[in-house]
DNA sequence: TATTGTTATACTCTATAACTATA
DNA sequence: TATAGTTATAGAGTATAACAATA
C-alpha cells in the first residue's frame, strides 16, 4: 500500500499532520472530553483523578498504589500526592496491605462510592449522544481497534512510560 | 445494542474502565507516543513543540499564531511562550502579517526545515512498524474512524477547548 | 540488594484574567 | 467594541533523583 505525503511550501514530504496517528489520537480524544469535562469541572475532579477514582471503582479489589499507576498512566510521584488530596477529600481510603508492609492499598470511600454513582449517569449520558451521532457498532468496532493498536506495544527501547497529556 | 457494564466491588454499575473510549484513546496514543518519543528526546523537543513544528511544515504559506493555535490544540498563552522559545532557538521566524498588523505569521527557518527533515525519516521509520504490526489498512481505516469521531464536534455548552494532555 | 512509596526539585503546560495594540 | 497576541499568576502534572522503610 502507498503511503500518501504531501509537500508543503518547505519542501518537506511527509506524512500529513492531520492523517499524523498520534494528532488523530489527540483530536478525537478532544473531541469527546469536551463532552466529559464540563461534568468533571462541576466536582472539582481533575482528568487524572477522575481516572484514579475510575480504576478504584472497577477494582474488585483494594489495589496497591503501583497497580493504580499503572492502569491510569501516571507515574509514581504524581499518584502519590494526588492519594494524599483524594484521602484528604474524603473520597478514598488507603489502608496497609496485610502481606506486605510497603504496600497501601486504595479503595474508594462511602463518599468516593456515591461521587462515581453520581457522575455515573452523566458519563453514561455522553456515551449515549456519541453512540446516537457515531454509530455504536462502529464505536465499539473503533474501541476494538484502539485496544488492539495499545496492546502492540511495540519496545521502544527508551521508555519513560508517561507523559500522555502534560501541555 | 446493550451496552455492557460491569459490577465492582463498590457495586459501581458502570462502563467498564478499560472499554472507556477516552481511557482506550489515551492508551492508544500512550502506546504510539512510546515510538516517537525517543526521537523528540534527541533533539530536545516537547511534544507541543513538535506538534507546532509540524503544523508549520505542514502549512503552505506562512500563517498565524492562533491559527497554529487550533491546530495544535494549544492555548494563546502557551503557544505564545513555545513561539518565543523556539524563535530564540533558531526553528522558525516570525514576520508581521502585511494585512494585519496584530497578526504574526510564523514559518520554519531553514534549520526548522531542516530538523524537521531530519526527524521525519525516523518519525515515518515508526509508522512503518506501527504499519506492519497492525497493518496498513486497518490503521488507514482507524485513521478515518478517529477523524470522523473528531469531526462529531457534539457541542458541550461549556468549552475550555483544551487540557487534552494537561497531565 | 531490590522493591514500594514518598519527598525534593525543576520544568512544562493548562487556564483564567488583565493588558497592549491594532482593527 | 472586538480581535490578536502578550504578560501575569496560580496550579497541576511530568520527570528524575534521592530517600526511607520493608522485603
Amino acid at each position: 500500500m502507498e503511503t500518501t505525503t504531501t509537500v508543503s511550501s518547505s519542501g518537506i514530504n511527509m506524512r500529513p499532520f492531520t492523517a499524523s496517528l498520534p494528532m488523530a489520537l489527540l483530536q478525537a480524544r478532544e473531541a469527546t472530553m469536551r463532552l466529559f469535562r464540563p461534568m468533571l469541572a462541576e466536582y472539582d475532579l481533575t482528568e487524572q483523578q477522575w481516572r484514579v477514582l475510575r480504576a478504584l471503582a472497577a477494582a474488585k479489589a483494594p489495589i496497591s498504589i503501583s497497580e493504580v499507576a499503572k492502569q491510569t498512566f501516571l507515574l509514581a510521584p504524581s499518584l502519590s500526592r494526588m492519594v494524599v488530596n483524594l484521602a484528604d477529600r474524603g473520597l478514598i481510603e488507603r489502608s496497609p496491605a496485610a502481606t506486605d508492609q510497603r504496600k497501601s492499598q486504595l479503595a474508594l470511600s462511602p463518599a468516593g462510592i456515591d461521587l462515581v454513582r453520581t457522575v455515573g449517569p452523566s458519563s453514561e449520558a455522553a456515551y449515549s449522544r456519541i453512540e446516537d451521532e457515531f454509530g455504536a457498532g462502529r464505536l465499539a468496532a473503533l474501541l476494538v481497534e484502539l485496544q488492539d493498536l495499545a496492546l502492540l506495544d511495540i519496545g521502544a527501547g527508551t521508555t519513560p512510560a508517561n507523559s500522555a497529556e502534560k501541555g
